[in-house]
RNA sequence: CGCGGGGUGGAGCAGCCUGGUAGCUCGUCAGGCUCAUAACCUGAAGGCCGUACGUUCAAAUCGUACCCCCGCAACCA
């Protein structure tokens, strides 16, 4: 079998941010496509981390009366321990300040300058003093902003004007580079506009914190040539030139709306700079709309979606992201909805479905799972459909609809319930009971080949079905379920939420 | 005329690109089953697919205009 590559990436986090669901979603998102990738025998490479630059992080630490390297070793942590408990299998973790992420962007920030692409400018524009940073003139207008002075400034900037032509027409030429579809429109219409050259730099006299450009001691470089050069910096580029060639360009780059731009348009014209090949996808994914109206903090009801995994258990929530969204559109995080689905999907269908034919098979056959015999035309139809879905899931998780791919295996799992229903194998152990037999091993292997591909959403459950089912067979095939191994006792996988607990 | 997205049975969404009996989950009502986490299965009710024109033999699906929501407008996933 051929292996196809897949490197998947989150965008690097704010280090002075406090994790919040919208972080762990892109997180557990990317981590959904890497295991699932994995699973399809795909080498898969898996990179996020933080971003630990800028001013925000200097001002933190000086409050603190911490260094800033100090305060972010504090702070970095937060995210990868949360990744830790969310159960984000990344390969890697960069942070903006380790020395392998600095020696690469200088690296670039210097060839960048010998080609040309960046050059000084005096820069004049109005300043709030108060926030320390350059304000636009409708900023300025709107009256937020008490202390406002015009100030001039030398600083670097990046020659991004130099490549609209270019990204324009790569963007048209390649239709699934910008997803959704959506956005790529939406980026064709910004770059109707004239680009602007981007800023780059920050003098060190207003910002200290960051990494210094090589060829002027005097500025550090903002944001842009630090942020999202860990795509490339963390997979070897110019100083691992095999381990590079291996992932880069990138399968995936997940990021959020909000940052479509920086990643369609100030990334990609850095990577022409750089002439390297752009990513073969960006995929901008939508909000999480947290529930509105019923939620105040007066009310004292705020839901803090990361909360919910102490009561209910990561599984649930990563399987509640993952199914909840379509991906690419907003969504609504309710307690209500989170209910519904838990209760219906794991617990009713799936968890209930597992209690269903453990149960039967301690009692009619001690606990072993019976052989299958041959199989009727309703058991043919059930593995038919149990041997397809592998390959449906895929399709649908390399268009990006990981939603319907969920759809995909619990519609098996509703079918099985109705099979079981239509077989009554309890009433079939009393007349004929290797038919019983066949049913439940029919009812019982089809749910193993769902938990196998659950377990991209669902490691942790879906990994204990498997465990409890006896089979180390992770595979797709029809068969993997092995007669005569005994069930264990095991309490309810997915116990029903109580709407009165709640 | 700044840009973009959306308006589909009570709720949340899919379908629209590549026109041709309106689909899914939840909820409601009735029935069934009784192996199971009061779960599971069947059936039913419920929609003029935002409005108006237009193209077409045929439009939720294409075009035009309008109304209403929501984002973005240069680092909050």
């Amino acid at each position: 079998m051929i292996k196809n590559k897949f490197y998947v990436t989150t965008p690097i986090y704010y280090v002075n941010d406090t994790p919040h669901i919208g972080h762990a979603y892109t997180t557990i998102l990317a981590d959904v496509l890497a295991r699932f990738h994995r699973a399809l025998g795909d080498d898969v490479f898996f990179l996020t981390g933080v971003d630990e630059h800028g001013q925000k992080v200097q001002q933190a630490a000086e409050k603190r009366g911490l260094a800033p390297q100090q305060h972010c070793d504090d702070l970095a942590p937060r995210f990868s321990s949360l990744w830790k408990e969310l159960g984000i299998s990344n390969d890697d973790f960069i942070r903006t300040t380790e020395e392998r992420h600095i020696r690469v962007v200088q690296s670039i920030l210097q060839k960048v300058f010998d080609n040309g692409d960046i050059y000084q400018k005096e820069y004049e524009g109005l300043y709030s003093v108060a926030e320390e940073r350059f304000i636009t003139e409708k900023e300025a207008e709107s009256g937020q902003f008490r202390e406002v002075k015009v100030l001039k400034e030398k600083n670097y900037f990046f020659r991004m004007s130099r490549y609209q032509e270019r990204l324009i027409r790569y963007i048209e030429e390649n239709p699934g580079f910008i997803r959704p579809e959506h956005r790529k429109n939406e980026m064709l219409g910004f770059l109707r506009q004239p680009l602007t050259d981007l800023c780059i730099s920050r003098p060190k006299s207003r910002l200290a914190w960051g990494i210094e450009i090589p060829f002027d001691r005097d500025f550090v470089t903002y944001v842009w040539f630090d942020a999202l050069i860990n795509y490339i910096s963390a997979v070897g580029y110019l100083s691992d030139e095999e381990k590079f060639k291996r992932w880069w360009p990138a399968s995936a780059q997940l990021i959020g709306k909000d940052i479509l731009t920086t990643h369609s348009i100030y990334w990609t014209t850095m990577l022409f700079s750089l002439e390297l090949p752009l990513p073969e996808v960006i995929f901008a994914h939508g909000w999480w709309l947290m529930g509105e109206s019923k939620m105040s903090k007066s009310l004292g009801n705020v839901i803090k979606p990361l909360d919910l995994i102490e009561q209910h258990g990561v599984d649930a929530v990563r399987y509640y992201l993952m199914s909840e969204m379509n991906l690419g559109s907003d969504a609504n995080f309710t307690l209500e909805n989170f209910i519904k689905r838990y209760n219906s999907d794991l617990a009713n269908d799936f968890g209930n479905l597992l209690n269903r034919v453990s149960g039967l098979i301690g009692k009619y056959f001690e606990g072993v799972i019976p052989g299958q015999g041959d199989l009727s035309e309703a058991d043919r139809e059930i593995a038919a459909q149990a041997s397809t879905l592998g390959s449906r899931v895929e399709e649908l998780v390399r268009q990006y609809k990981v939603d319907a791919a969920i759809d995909q295996i619990m519609e098996l799992i509703r079918v099985v319930n109705k099979y079981m229903e239509v077989q009554a194998p309890w009433k079939l152990a009393k007349t004929d009971l290797p038919a019983a037999g066949r049913v439940l091993y029919v009812a019982t292997e089809a749910l193993r080949i769902a938990a196998v591909l659950l377990r991209a959403v669902m490691p942790d459950k879906a990994g204990r079905v498997l465990e409890i089912l006896g089979v180390q067979a992770s595979g797709l095939v029809w068969g993997g379920l092995e007669s005569g191994v005994k069930l264990p006792i095991f309490p309810p996988l997915f116990p029903r939420i109580e709407l009165e607990k709640v």
